[in-house]
DNA sequence: TGTACATCAGTGAACGCGCGTTCACTGATGTAC
DNA sequence: TGTACATCAGTGAACGCGCGTTCACTGATGTAC
């Protein structure tokens, strides 16, 4: 079999199809990471097929971003879960799940963006698509329940004096969620040094 | 003088353009404030005018966005210092302040995304405005001055441990508008009891 | 007091653009006989 | 082994829409003489 590499895509053969659905979400997150408008024609010209391809795939443009925003969360959790297992002392593995956390946001702002709204939003993609509340509620669950057993192992460790991980974990969140947000929104603030760990060791109420 | 107040607008008398400058903001707003898409047109539409008149008073929309979010720093420094000064004891005065905070984000989420980024956001508009570094990154330092505020007049009466009230000022403004912000974008999530007090207090290092 | 005129608030029509979506199609490839 | 056909990936053209912006204008009102 003789295989033409040109420019033009070569058509996935039969069965293969499902290839293309990848190679839209990883178009999408191209734009993303490039910080360029993520609209269903522009994500069709970057993957290098016609608009109406995407809807082989997708029933509409919001299903691609949710697509994108399910993958997204699964790279951040992997990301923490491989910064975390670096370290064995608790303290520090939730110091890594925090960093990486900030880290995530700081390297790619827009997909970040994608997750937490701003570009696209769970809450407004459940108004066209009702029923999907389990799934859009589970999104983040994954990345929330890390910080939670990070914090526990801390105070299992005796190493925080939180009295109610769940709670704590909520408010972690929130507060990193809250700095990387900032940073990208109001980067002409000047963020103190080491306003990040003041948060981090406050919100674990670290010892 | 006969007022003819039929539904059509009266035209400003000479001298008074300026009123319309204020009609637009406010129209700006009231389409926020109902959650509609704030665009040149839906702004014209709203304050009953036709879209070039917006030309007469802004270069363009960018800068009505701007002067919405000017506005609305404006008022939300009203609205804390305003809850702020009905208590007298300085920590009360400071859970005053982050209470009014998330109350101003609850009540107003659109308008506080504005302020915010996802809708509009200073860093976008500062690509095509420069030189205007100063006036963004003032507008939301009266806000952030309270909170610098309130949390040294707590050290100073010691109920509070923080060591540097500017970097914790710093922490627990990225504390609130990550908890105000994932209120509106996370609403499926299932947020402990209490995660606002236990934000606060901990990262005012409130004892 | 009347009138010509400058000023100024606001308009209507038009522009080109990119968008999401639809439709009927093309043409390659695997499969049944 | 050859061939007719069903399947399936992907397309090209077109739709109507709302957008931001421009342009030359209209017509009310204050002012100078």
């Amino acid at each position: 079999m003789i295989m033409v590499t040109t420019g033009e895509r070569q058509r996935n053969a039969r069965g293969e199809g499902s290839r293309l659905r990848l190679e839209i979400v990883q178009a999408t997150q191209a734009l993303l990471a490039d910080g360029e408008a993520a609209t269903l024609r522009s994500i069709a010209r970057r993957a290098g097929i016609s608009a109406p391809s995407i809807y082989r795939h997708f029933p509409d443009v919001d299903a691609v971003m949710s697509a994108v925003a399910d993958d997204a969360f699964d790279e951040l959790v992997e990301a923490l879960v491989e910064k975390r297992d670096r370290h064995t002392d608790e303290t520090a593995r939730l110091w890594a799940i925090a960093d990486g956390y900030l880290d995530f946001a700081r390297e790619r702002p827009h997909i970040y963006r994608v997750m937490f709204g701003g570009v696209w939003n769970a809450a407004v993609a459940l108004e066209s698509h009702p029923g999907e509340d389990a799934h859009f509620r589970e999104m983040g669950m994954n990345a929330f329940r890390l910080l939670v057993a990070a914090i526990q192992d801390c105070v299992d460790a005796g190493s925080s004096s939180s009295v109610d991980p769940r709670r704590d974990a909520a408010a972690l969140w929130a507060g990193l969620h809250g700095i990387a947000q900032l940073r990208v929104t109001a980067p002409l603030f000047d963020w103190p040094a080491d306003t990040d760990r003041a948060l981090v060791g406050s919100l674990a109420r670290l010892t």
